[in-house]
DNA sequence: TGACTCAAAATTGTTGACAATATGAGATGG
DNA sequence: CCATCTCATATTGTCAACAATTTTGAGTCA
């Protein structure tokens, strides 16, 4: 199933296609299929498709792109079109290495303070995501294991941080796709309503350790390794022996 | 001679014109305008003037806008063109609160470990903030005290946080022009070179704390308070006693 | 069967023209 | 003199058309 497809299943399903398809739609769509896996890494993002999946000219389409491009979503390559991004190792790294910083930063801040309302929109998504890995929602799953950590920014109350943390998470979604060393493509069961707990208890260092650790496992089920193999490895690999 | 040759002899005598103007030159260029206050808060960027100025055609100007604008540089007011961006005091606080989370973390991988090449690029740094600030060359040292930060960020290795930093710091420089309350649009003499002993001598926590304070003090210079007037306010204000 | 060549088709890059909207200048009336 | 209205000008929004480039498919040859 192409691009397209893709998009255009979700154009058919969503009843809500606004009237006025902006350069913002577009992204946040595309936003949405990266983070749910329908759309993987090297995907081809046609721009003719895209037209015709979302109803607009050309010109939305390629603002979009290349909004996505300068978030790191997407690669365009001149002349020869629009591409979901396969972030490299290095990228990768220094991904979740902001991530690192950022992310128990914002734990910790949440932990301190955060509103009845906010309090209760984390809870609320906690339990989907419990709902979404007990009836089999794959892609759901997927999707608000992600949107957690975009919640919990939303939660600080810094629209900068949650801009930011947004894009390094879809950008980690691609990184799961490309490097998974195993089937898992979500958070642990239980990490995430467990920080919520520090959360609530506010133990601001608990809930920023905890953040940190979460982050430490998601990396370790990735394959980043930047290191050169040796010129041993190298003639195993060739067979050369 | 015509006029399009006086424009094309009048872009070759701009010494740093590249050959091939794409977004991202004028991206740069409009960056560095903002940071040396060259462009200030709400200054109207024409399409037509920016396609004279580069000798480009409206694509790559609307381009670059868009670019800008997702950057929080650029405020783009549909059928009425594109300002320099004037951020509010929440957006001034947000950033603040995440350059507080992001640098002092930058300045503490930093100083744990820096290579010579990225010591003697800031070293460098601070002895042409000390020259710009002996000579009165005031927009330099404005850009140069503003791209320490941005240095120090990419001393980090990581260039998704220095991204970030560029991003907040430059929308930085825009808010001291906004909410300056003094005179100061410069990072005070020794603090920059103070931090850069401190990392130099591998001290992590000092480096990280020092940039905290550094980064309270900027924003102690601004007034980015969003408390309303209390009501005797307003009477004074609009001279109604 | 694989490699090469070439033409056709597909796709992206760019522009000029026109539509839509906002702004500014001048005229008019109170 | 000021407020309002009208109209011309300036500017941004959008598109179709064409240019430029890449990809694909067909044919040929060894």
């Amino acid at each position: 199933m192409g691009a397209s497809a893709e998009l255009a299943r979700s154009r058919r399903a969503d009843r809500s296609m606004p009237d006025r398809v902006d350069e913002a739609y577009i992204v946040e769509r595309i936003y949405s299929a990266v983070m749910e896996h329908r759309l993987p890494p090297a995907q081809k993002l046609s721009e003719l498709k895209l037209c015709e999946a979302f109803g607009v000219g050309r010109m939305r389409v390629r603002r979009a792109l290349l909004l996505l491009s300068d978030q790191g979503i997407v690669e365009l390559e001149s002349n020869r079109g629009a591409f979901v991004a396969s972030p490299s190792r290095t990228e990768a790294n220094e991904i979740f290495d902001a991530r690192s910083v950022l992310e128990p930063a914002i734990a910790k801040q949440v932990a301190a303070e955060i509103s009845s309302a906010n309090l209760a929109m984390l809870k609320q998504h906690v339990l989907l995501e419990d709902e979404a890995r007990e009836s089999g929602k794959g892609a759901d799953l997927i999707r608000l294991s992600g949107e957690f950590h975009v919640k919990l920014a939303l939660a600080s109350g810094n629209s900068v941080l949650r801009r930011v943390v947004r894009e390094l998470v879809t950008r980690s979604s691609l990184i799961v796709g490309l490097y998974g060393t195993s089937n898992r493509t979500v958070c642990p069961d239980h990490e995430h309503s467990d920080m919520l707990g520090e959360i609530e208890r506010g133990d601001s260092h608990a809930a920023a350790a905890q953040m940190f650790e979460h982050l430490i496992g998601i990396r370790a089920g990735l394959d980043l390794s930047t290191t050169r193999p040796e010129e041993g490895d190298l003639k195993d690999i060739l067979d050369l022996r």
